[in-house]
DNA sequence: CTCTTGACTGAGG
DNA sequence: GCCTCAGCCAAGA
């Protein structure tokens, strides 16, 4: 399909897709990726549809590997139980070892 | 059209 | 390293 019938939110739920399990990005990672890289805010916010959709949201926390998104997921720890089901460390909303299990779409799906 | 609201980020103290 | 502030920009009222 045309890209330009792509929907900022389109593009960003395309590139959340294409994370590989157990891997993470951030929201800024995504924004670059798609040329907005001062639009990390709108990825976020694009989340917000991201529900109902095969859109793994977990996979999507802030440049500090902190789950700031994870009151939009269903009970207080979902979020962390996905990521930790994909061998992601988490303790207290923070990602351990952040670096190794980052994921930049701008260099790995260049 | 204007104003508010963010699942953000980088800079400055 | 932590806290605060300001810029960012799309969507909804």
């Amino acid at each position: 399909m045309k890209p330009e019938t792509l929907n900022f939110f389109d593009k960003v739920y395309d590139v959340v897709r294409q994370i590989p399990f157990g891997k993470v990005t951030s929201y800024g990672a995504i924004a670059n990726y798609l040329g907005a890289k001062r639009s990390a805010r709108m990825v976020g916010y694009a989340m917000n549809g991201s529900h109902g959709k095969d859109i793994p949201a977990h996979r999507v926390v802030n440049r500090k590997g902190l789950l700031t998104g994870k009151h939009h997921f269903e009970g207080t720890n979902l979020m962390q139980q996905l990521l930790e089901n994909e061998g992601v460390v988490v303790i207290e909303n923070q990602i351990q070892d952040f670096a190794s299990v980052f994921w930049d779409p701008s260099i790995e799906l260049q």
